[in-house]
RNA sequence: GGGGUCGUAGUUCAGUUGGUUAGAACGCCGGCCUGUCACGCCGGAGGUCGCGAGUUCGAUUCUCGUCGGCCCCGCCA
């Protein structure tokens, strides 16, 4: 037997009992005489001693330890010396007198120490991520997951969602990210799709009479790498049937509560706040707003209409907008500070960025000249300015706008100091526009996707006005991160084929790509929806790190690259042969 | 595809306004040490300064390129 209990498990329970123990030295202190080993597994650190009054060969055999090795001691429980315990440690009332000793297995020396503390760089890490996860606060991270995994199925099992597995080895459909192909042997010239989500899978389970499914499930996005995605990355993944969507929103919030207080013990505010797609972005610029600070934007057309100040009119009359934002206490910035800020601005697409400092005698700066003092005075009661404050404003087509006010009011939320990171700020964005416009494409793209159901009300849009319609979509956002969306589907073939239609999706295509839907929509589909969360980024999110990368086992490089196996890799020429696959250019050698 | 940033012992970093022998801490190796827990003390080993080219009498330092890590834009239905 190679334990009888864990290290990190013995307590004054075990005194005087004789224990086995397996794991990791984690740290040697050779006195000469005694010899100390903390000896580590997952479950924590106890103190084994080495006494050659106990036993000279085992303590010469102690000698010889080094870091890592892995080893098996059987000792007896005692009570440490009185003054002697180490209150910092979960067994540092006991120690292990050890009489038996065995290597199980020599270690080279670590290329970092397995600290908690030890700060190594990440792709080291990665390189060595089997002794990275040997960390306590590396592991605590995946001991989250676990928990975090285990609450949510708990509660949908409980909510009668049936498990149900959907292929990897899929379809490649159109619209959205890339696939990851895979080349069928089989079927020569061919290709398998992994899959980006189980969509279609699991809205064919409800017209199954599935009736709740659910699955946390691998999905696979060729896209560019970022701190929060990786190429395969796992959702929670629902769907329900005979559901609107307020009935799925309930039960959702009723889940992340739940396992956001039993993982985490976070309370968080109840019912969830809601805003509509237009408001988040009226008011923060943002369809997944961090809603933990104010600086929100202000609408200043009507103001800006009135003024002599020719940018803001031209834009105005150009169907533009003009909003701003009061940055507190930012009207000591010097003027390299506000020239950064503009190139903040101007990065993200403005012409240019507007502002004025609240002074104890009104607005000043450059442009306020073009203003009657009593626009002036507008403009700061609806910027509500004090004293010591700095207004900006923008002015640009809505869609940049938004996109710089809100990019600006988050990095000053930042530099401001004014997010409470302890604070968890939950909230549902909803009626999302069922399309956009794509300038590039010339066409319309699907903002959810392309399978959301229209509302109801707008349904007689779809031929007149299409940019107007609003869809049965919704998102949860968290402190500004995106952690799930989902929407109630079309359940009616002729829909789908008209949203299909509007999409420039041809009839044949859609036939090809999705026929297998249209034509299950045709045999008594149910009403149905459902929502996919971002697992990795809820983790993530609870565990207080940056990157998703962090509660990711075997994560990717920003290069899609694993640096402990160095996939992916040049594979064999008879490989290739076999899947009817030639290269077109050699790949440079790594 | 684009912008930014970083790359110096095993590790984390300092340094070099271009110049003989590139430093610290931790780690590692050896010795001493019977109550430590970041053990202590003494001694020691360890470097293609990411790689390549250029400028120069001389490059780790300057220039260009390249490779890699990270952050961001595009992209991510």
């Amino acid at each position: 037997m190679f334990r009888t209990h864990y290290c990190g498990k013995i307590t004054k329970a075990e005194l005087d009992e004789e224990v086995t123990l397996s794991g990791w030295v984690h740290r040697r202190r050779d006195h000469g005489g005694v010899t100390f080993i903390d000896l580590r597994d997952r479950e924590g650190l106890v103190q084994v001693v080495f006494n050659p009054q106990l036993s000279e060969t085992v303590h010469q055999q102690a000698h010889g330890l080094r870091s890592e090795y892995v080893i098996q001691v059987t000792g007896k429980v005692a009570l440490r010396l009185e003054g002697t315990e180490n209150t910092s440690l979960s067994t540092g009332e006991i120690e292990i007198h050890v009489s038996d000793l065995v290597i199980l297995n020599p270690s080279k020396t670590p290329p970092f120490l397995i600290e908690d503390e030890e700060e190594v760089s990440e792709s080291l890490r990665l390189k060595y991520r089997y002794l990275d996860l040997r960390r306590a606060s590396v592991q605590q991270h995946f001991i989250l997951r676990h928990q975090l995994s285990q609450a949510v199925r708990q509660f949908l099992n409980d909510n009668n969602f049936l498990e149900a597995d959907t292929p990897y080895l899929t379809k490649s459909t159109p619209e959205g990210a890339r696939d990851f192909l895979v080349p069928s042997r089989l079927n020569p010239g061919t290709f398998y799709a992994l899959p980006q989500s189980p969509q279609l899978f699991k809205q064919i389970l409800m017209i199954s009479g599935f009736d709740r499914y659910y699955q946390v499930v691998r999905c696979f996005r060729d896209e560019d790498l970022r701190s929060d995605r990786q190429p395969e990355f796992t959702q929670i993944d629902l769907e329900m049937s005979f559901v609107d969507q307020e009935e799925i929103l309930t039960l959702m919030e009723k889940m992340i509560l739940k396992v956001f207080s039993e993982v985490q013990s976070l309370q968080l505010p109840e019912p969830f706040p809601r805003l509509t797609f237009q408001e988040a972005m009226d008011r923060f610029g943002s369809d997944k707003p961090d809603t933990r600070f104010g600086l929100e934007l202000k609408d200043l057309c009507d103001i800006a209409r009135r003024s002599d100040f020719k940018v803001f009119r031209t834009v105005l009359e150009k169907g533009g907008k003009v909003k701003g934002l009061n940055a507190k206490a930012c009207a000591k910035l010097s003027r390299k500070e506000i020239e950064n800020l503009t190139d903040e601005a101007m990065s993200r697409g403005a012409k240019g960025l507007a502002w004025m400092k609240v002074s104890d005698i009104g607005l000043e700066a450059p442009i306020t000249k073009f203003f009657k003092p009593e626009l002036l005075e507008e403009i700061r009661k609806t910027l509500e300015g004090e004293a010591g404050d700095l207004l900006l404003f923008v002015a640009d087509k809505e869609q940049v706008v938004y996109d710089v006010l809100g990019s600006l009011r988050l990095s000053l939320g930042k530099r401001l100091n004014l997010i409470d990171s302890s604070v968890f700020q939950p909230l549902w964005v909803t009626d999302f526009p069922l399309l956009a416009f794509d300038g590039t494409e010339k066409r319309h793209v699907a903002i959810h996707h392309p399978f959301a159901a229209p509302m109801d009300e707008d349904l007689p849009l779809l031929e007149s006005d299409p940019l107007k319609v609003r869809a049965q979509a919704y998102d949860l956002v968290v402190n500004g991160v995106e952690l799930g969306g989902g929407s109630i589907r079309i359940h009616k073939q002729e829909i789908q084929s008209k949203v299909f239609e509007l999409l420039g999706i041809s009839k044949e295509d859609a036939d090809s790509k999705f026929g297998f839907l249209l034509e299950a929509l045709q045999y008594g589909a149910p009403p149905h929806g459902g929502i996919a969360f971002g697992f990795d980024r809820m983790v993530a999110l609870l565990a207080g790190v940056e990157s998703i990368r962090e509660v990711i086992p075997f994560p990717k490089t920003q290069k899609g690259i694993c640096l402990m196996t160095d996939a992916p890799s040049d594979v064999d020429p008879l490989q290739l042969k076999e899947l009817y696959i030639k290269k077109e250019r050699a790949i440079k050698a790594p």
